[in-house]
DNA sequence: CAGTATCCATTTTGATACTG
DNA sequence: CAGTATCAAAATGGATACTG
């Protein structure tokens, strides 16, 4: 992990390295965004079905992240309803390919943090592109 | 992941959840925890070798993880050296575990984050349990 | 219900200086 | 080199109130 300076110049100055792992972490690494994800992975799609998982994500922290997820091309927000104006978010293709991502860490939990208690298998994510 | 109250009275008490997702983000999920972890898999041992790390994190919060992910049993410290006293970290098998997780990021990060300079293949890590 | 906004406390961080 | 200490700044977090 050298430092080399990258030629691209559309590489955003804001990630702190071209190396894969830090440049996932500047995307997701916070304490709340892959639980957003997850709850995708589980078929919630609206608000509200978000603050209702246990953790008790705040409502401005989960309005940030669904904003740079979809900003992110990682999720895709779709209205349903115009007046008022009503939402669902779905991953993106994108998106769903942090299956393997969430997959590996559910393992990991599970084989190494005693008293997880993992889901059922993370259903297939319905997908909008 | 509805809401189910944890029965194990060993469950950390400081976990927002019993979901795998979760404690594993309580676990590692910051912003340099697992930079600290990738360089152990580039088989780098010495506090100034993380320290040279491209991202560069400040020697205080490298100091506060190495500490937290060897009270996680995560990595282990070996003293090479006694007066005075010199250390060298390495991943246990439960932190060497953790491979499949830098996997499927890297792999993520590769297909999705243009520009990223993967290292070559991680290699073996040096495991000390 | 689906958000937005605000306010404040706590945490994290970055920079730097210091020690053996 | 391998850390520890300090401190200000920034980010994040939690609680709550508010709007259509």
């Amino acid at each position: 992990m050298e430092k080399k300076p990258n030629v691209d110049p559309s590489f955003p100055k804001e990630f702190r390295s071209t190396c894969p792992i830090a440049c996932v972490l500047d995307i997701l690494g916070d304490k709340w965004t892959l639980l957003v994800i997850r709850d995708l992975f589980l078929n919630k799609h609206r608000y509200g079905e978000f603050t209702e998982s246990p953790e008790g994500i705040p409502t401005n922290i989960l309005a940030d992240r669904l904003r740079r997820l979809e900003a992110a091309g990682i999720i895709r927000k779709v209205l349903y309803q115009s007046n008022p104006p009503r939402a669902e978010y779905y991953l993106t293709s994108k998106g769903a390919d942090l299956g393997r991502v969430l997959g590996a860490m559910r393992k990991w939990a599970e084989r190494h943090v005693p008293g997880v208690m993992s889901p059922e298998t993370f259903p297939q994510p319905e997908i909008r592109d």
